[in-house]
DNA sequence: TATAATTAAATTGTGCACAATTTAATTTAA
DNA sequence: TTAAATTAAATTGTGCACAATTTAATTATA
């Protein structure tokens, strides 16, 4: 095996590039069945917090997603044109956006429910697989840098 | 615990979540590291493959980092701008655009050949988990869905 | 060999991501 | 208590991603 002080360079020794064609791949398998109920696959998550939490300010929101304000107040915008939620200014602290679900995004829950199963058939891991990499996904995410 | 129909509907039950999360997590810890050379995490992958197969043209470009000619055609224009690379078309095949690697292309190979290193001490991963989320990850990639 | 089908890039339009800045509200501290 | 510091969203601007369409070149076929 030819050596150089350049393999590290090399696209197939790296770490990050899997995860993150992995990442796009995954999304993209989501989005036929993310068409049918009309969400994006960001919108989707934010729907799952929604779905468990009923109410959340952005900044909390952003701390369940990874996401900033940046990305999150454009796509409230659209959950909230779509009718799955309502943003309101809180009244106790008026910085706060509290975002709220609706009875329709209450709705969507029983479309959205069958996604999941839906997905497990377009995967090809053991169930060990799946759970050795989810505890290494998360051990990355849980290492402040 | 208590159980529901919509467990399966759970942030913390998604395992494509938390990849979605880390990849963008990795590509920011890049970040410090790129800005440094001028480069996105895109065009640091882009870049991977050109000091590696130093031609190549879009299509392949693309096969390599699962990207199109949406993303790839502004990204190389952008590369070019800077002087990493050239665009012309194939003469056998008008087509073809194929890409080239220039000297300065070649000479930033030098400065970037760090960063794998640099990055090294970003990760909190043991040997073992770092080959097992790679392998795990590539058989993702390898399944045509 | 014309015509149809295919192929490769480029283009168009939408939706993230995210750094950096701005705006407005609240909290802290002099 | 008021001025400074902090905080939460929103805004601005850049750069992907990607579906869908267009353009132009090549190949296959009637």
């Amino acid at each position: 095996m030819k050596q150089s002080k350049y393999d590290a360079l090399k696209l197939e020794n790296q770490l990050c590039f899997p995860l993150y064609a992995c990442s796009r791949e995954i999304v993209k398998r989501y989005k036929p069945f993310l068409d049918e109920i009309g969400l994006t696959y960001t919108q989707y998550i934010a729907m799952m917090v929604m779905w468990e939490r009923k109410s959340v300010n952005v900044k909390e929101l952003g701390e369940c997603l990874y996401l900033d304000s940046g990305t999150l107040t454009p796509l409230l915008k659209k959950l909230e044109s779509k009718g799955y939620v309502t943003r309101m200014r809180s009244d106790k602290d008026e910085r706060n956006l509290v975002v709220a679900i609706t009875e329709d995004g209450e709705k969507l829950k029983d479309k959205a429910v069958e996604i999941p199963y839906q997905i497990a058939g377009c995967t090809n891991l053991t169930p060990e697989e799946g759970v050795q990499l989810y505890g290494i996904l998360y051990k990355i995410l849980g290492k402040t840098p």
